[in-house]
DNA sequence: TAGATTGTTAATCGATTAACAATC
DNA sequence: TAGATTGTTAATCGATTAACAATC
């Protein structure tokens, strides 16, 4: 059965199936199941048939999964079997971080530039290949190249100005880590990282 | 209403109505409503009602919430209203973040030690005032200082061996920030923070 | 074939919303 | 008082699970 409207939650626990499912190749392995999936995460065999089966049939009853073709199937679902450009914005510890992290390219994405309005900055190297640029020039740049995603990664005082910018200049999804929720127009789709309220989470079942 | 196992997803809200209330209260505001609150949210003001129900009564009719005594009875509930000691394992670029990040204090916790594997990082300083110590000394160090929360910011390939350390030095919660669903007994928590999972999320909805 | 596992349906479970009496 | 907003109930909506025919 092709897709309608799949709920948000389902889209939210693709990228969790293609994650194990990378795990699974690198392992060498071919096959997979339902059952065995779900063991690894923690879901029930039932909803993760469930959530494909919103996009397609993608198993073989008896057999299982073929990993690779799941895996290929997941990655186009999610628009992932292409490279994404991402604007980064904030070049503070975190914007470091992110700049140089490892997990993005083999996952669909790229840091395509960073920016931060401090002038001591401005001008610096940045992760592998980059330049920290005038965040000035932000809608500019978002606008002349096209992006489409953003990272934010400012104080939480700045957050709200920099999202209109980018939303101004085009942005349809943003990431953001600034502990504040951002006001963003219907179409702009935004995910929140915030590690203090994660850990407030777990606190709340310590004693 | 008192609580008799408040849904996870309710408690999962708290903190972003408990950092909702500090910035109301940073601007020198007394009063919100769950109306108001819930605009800021981008969530209904009934489910905000209903959330809080399930620990008692906060508000007054015809008047709203008392936004100083909200924030004290949320952190209560969070168990934020003390400082918690958090042990972070792995010290790269993302370690050396969270070990600067100053959104932590404010919320209730405090980076007490930093662990790596890496003989040439440790011994250096991290964060304001702290040391890498050797991951090999985790565990005495975990049950020595009765450390009840982590953050996992290792590569993929090694945080289930950390996990498995740390649970067994008696680690009852997790932040995780490596890519990978780590196995953990059940009466331990784990919350897990992936970035490319999250913008594998958004591209679904871009074209 | 016999055994296994899918995709799907129907049943269950849980969460959100609407509505309103209570009351500040 | 009149207006506003809570806390709660009942109704709605949606997500998860159980079960199984289909079939590899």
């Amino acid at each position: 059965m092709a897709d309608k409207a799949v709920p948000d939650i389902v889209v939210g626990r693709l990228p969790i199936y293609l994650r194990a499912l990378t795990y699974l190749k690198a392992d060498n392995r071919e096959i997979t199941s339902s059952q065995e999936l779900g063991d690894r995460l923690g879901i029930s065999s039932a909803q993760i048939r469930k959530d494909l089966s919103h996009f397609g049939e993608f198993g073989k009853q008896g057999t299982g999964y073929d990993i690779a073709h799941l895996e290929r199937n997941l990655k186009a679902i999610l628009h992932v079997d292409r490279m994404w450009d991402v604007v980064l914005v904030g070049a503070g510890d975190l914007g470091h971080a992110l700049a140089a992290y490892r997990g993005f390219a083999g996952r669909g994405f790229r840091i395509a530039a960073v920016f931060d309005k401090d002038p001591a900055k401005i001008g610096k190297p940045i992760g592998n290949d980059l330049v920290i640029e005038d965040v000035a020039t932000l809608a500019d740049r978002v606008r002349e190249q096209g992006w489409q995603i953003a990272i934010i990664a400012v104080p939480a005082d700045q957050a709200q100005l920099v999202a209109n910018t980018l939303v101004q200049a085009g942005i349809r999804a943003i990431l953001n880590y600034a502990p504040i929720t951002l006001m963003c127009p219907s179409g702009v789709r935004v995910e929140q990282i915030d590690p203090a309220a994660h850990l407030q989470h777990l606190t709340y079942y310590l004693g």
